[in-house]
RNA sequence: GCCCCCGUAGCUCAGGGGAUAGAGCACCGGCCUCCGGAGCCGGGUGCGCAGGUUCGAAUCCUGCCGGGGGCACCA
């Protein structure tokens, strides 16, 4: 139970008293610090249905909750607004009892789901870019908030691995070296090395995706190829499976050094097996037809305000594309999985997408009621200029240079601040990947995820202003003074009434993380949690100016604001590891 | 053409139907016998425009203007 929910009740009791909902007791956190801690706005709504004036009502419930002891004082404000202020002694026995708490106030679920997070989406045949980042970093973030909500959480990059894509680099390699083993109909082995670099793919992919805009032939011929893989051609199921490796290798790399991990690492071609049985089944129902020679499913409904594009389930060459995939992908994670809810971390451009794989899974009965499915759709990551971010020469920026280059410009900080200099040379390069990470994750996930950003290498690797950064050294700083108190002997102690300002507020912002993190889930935005951080930060670092700990010399006071700087680094460590940011010993 | 998203301070961005709309940067001024000053304190005439709903709108609805995106065999 969170403070702010306690004290939901305890006014919801006070409207109950007067006969009214206990809902219009709802608390939050005053939006004029000056005047209270916490405020209720029930009694307006409260006396919109009960025909009351508002202030009347807010009259009564004050006067109920004045009786209160754990409540200091409360008044009306305006038009009904209930002010609240607790007593010091609440606010340390609500300090103690979140202090200790491993989940710092948030109380898990009773029974917890099984989500399946699918993000990142790397394509085989080329290095992950930019266009991953974001997919990557704030799949991971609502992955580590629901996992540590206490839900089942299954993380799958759903590598595309299986599409056209593929025949189209197939069918372009068989072009430049016909003599490679993989097209002879008669061989049965094959090199075990594989004949392109991810270097050639990076270089073949975008080509061979150029010419089929405009030849429609090589367009024909790459569709052939594509289905003859999907139906299993074993020259072709042999360079798939080598490319796939190759790129792979790059991969892991990148989320490797992201920190970012998989439960599975699954792609569209683990559930090819399910699609040509999905696809007759499909068929054979009332909702698929044929048109211009593909079988699809419309998907539009009766109150649409526009058309939608139906589901194509098979193209007219015969091959399956990604809707087909995601299809047998719901079946997959729902009869194997057993999930009951599926979030897909994909570019909000891809919406029409999800809404007609969402529409023909639930129709179809794919996606039982019970299986909930949701598109966290995101913006783009856009440069300087507001444009798409690139290479200065127009090109796109592999993902595993972005990260090279965040860290060289966190390394260069690190440098010219003259910060970790007589750490030695491993652990300094190991504090500038931790930073640089920070700071491209953090620049991330502080914007509203629907909306694009500019990504600006130099205001996000900076130690001031809200970045990852500034926030590793405020909670790198209460490790210091922790571990100062150490030597000297101290132990944190229990947390007595507040005594200052500075400490009453940093108690109090270290109350609402229950809160923050709720919505955070609920809305599925990490950005919530960065800009807490922050404010749990700036809070710490005020209350680090007023409240000189080691040198206190009530030596019980001096113990309970190390427990209150300890908590706070705990919920610090806690907040940034929601957003899957590390935080280094010293820096 | 149809549909979706966005428009908030000089810049980059937050903002949950509630009071006086915030943060960071930049700029100006203070604070070092003290735990890491990469800090703290102070400095602000901004919600694209016009209507509507509501006791109350940056937030919900309608229209307009401006920007971005999407519209079946790519993912």
């Amino acid at each position: 139970m969170s403070l702010q929910k306690h004290l939901s009740e305890l006014v919801g009791a006070a409207f109950a008293s007067l006969g009214l909902y206990a809902e219009f007791g709802a608390v939050v956190p005053s939006q004029r610090p000056e005047l209270a801690q916490f405020q209720c706005n029930g009694a307006m709504a409260a006396g919109k249905q009960a025909g009351t004036a508002p202030r009347e009502i807010a009259d009564g419930v004050v006067a109920y909750l004045e009786k209160e002891p754990e409540i200091a004082s409360c008044s009306v404000a305006g038009p009904g607004f209930i002010n609240i202020i607790l007593t010091d002694a609440t606010l340390a026995e609500w300090a103690g009892k979140t202090n200790q708490d491993p989940n710092l106030g948030f109380a898990s679920p009773d029974t917890p789901r099984t989500v399946v997070v699918d993000y990142a989406g790397p394509n085989v045949a080329k290095a992950m870019h930019v266009g991953h980042i974001r997919a990557t970093i704030i799949g991971d973030s609502i992955a580590r908030l629901l996992d540590f909500a206490g839900e089942k959480v299954i993380r799958d990059p759903h590598f595309g691995d299986w599409g056209f894509q593929m025949g189209l680099v197939i069918a372009a390699i068989e072009e430049e070296q016909p003599d490679l083993p993989y097209f002879d109909e008669s061989a049965v082995e094959f090199p075990a090395t594989p004949p392109v670099s991810l270097d050639d793919l990076q270089r073949i992919y975008p080509e061979a995706a150029a010419r089929a805009r405009e030849d429609e032939d090589f367009q024909a011929l790459a569709r052939e190829t594509t289905v003859a893989l999907q139906q299993g051609h074993p020259g072709y199921l042999a360079l798939w499976k080598q490319m796939k490796a190759v790129s792979e290798e790059s991969q892991r790399a990148d989320f490797a050094a992201l920190g970012v991990n998989f439960d599975l690492w699954y792609g569209e071609s683990d559930v090819r097996d399910r699609l040509t049985p999905l696809v007759e089944r499909l068929g054979a129902t009332e909702f698929a037809e044929e048109s211009d020679g593909a079988l699809i499913v419309k998907v539009d409904e009766a109150d649409d305000n526009r058309e939608y594009p139906p589901l194509i389930l098979e193209s007219s060459a015969g091959g399956y594309l990604y809707s087909t995939f995601d299809l047998a992908t719901v079946e997959m994670r729902v009869e194997d999985l057993e999930a009951d809810l599926i979030l897909y971390v994909v570019d909000r451009r891809q919406s029409d997408h999800f809404t007609q794989v969402f529409r023909v899974a639930r129709k179809t009965g794919i996606a039982p009621e019970r299986v909930e499915m949701e598109h966290i759709g995101f913006g783009t990551m856009n440069g300087p200029d507001g444009k798409p971010f690139r290479t200065r020469e127009g090109g796109v920026v592999r993902l595993g240079d972005l990260i090279s280059m965040i860290i060289n410009a966190a390394r260069e900080r690190l440098d010219e601040a003259h910060l970790a200099e007589e750490y030695p040379e491993e652990e300094r390069q190991q504090i500038a990947a931790q930073v640089g990470v920070a700071a491209l994750k953090y620049g991330d996930l502080v914007n509203n995820r629907s909306s694009d950003y500019v990504f600006d290498l130099d205001r996000f690797s900076s130690f001031e202003g809200k970045t990852g950064p500034y926030l590793q050294y405020a909670a790198v700083r209460i490790k210091s003074i922790l571990r100062r108190a150490a030597d000297l002997g101290l132990v944190a102690g229990p947390i007595l009434a507040p005594e200052v300002d500075a400490e009453r507020e940093l108690l109090l912002e270290l109350t609402q993380f229950p809160e923050v993190v709720a919505r955070s889930i609920e809305l599925r935005a990490p950005n919530h949690i960065a800009e807490y951080s922050h404010t749990v930060a700036v809070r710490f670092n005020r209350f680090y100016d007023a409240c000189h700990i080691l040198s206190e010399p009530d030596s019980g006071r001096q113990t309970s604001l190390l427990s209150l700087a300890s908590w706070t680094l705990a919920t610090l460590e806690r907040l940034l590891d929601l957003l899957g940011i590390q935080v280094p010993d010293r820096m």
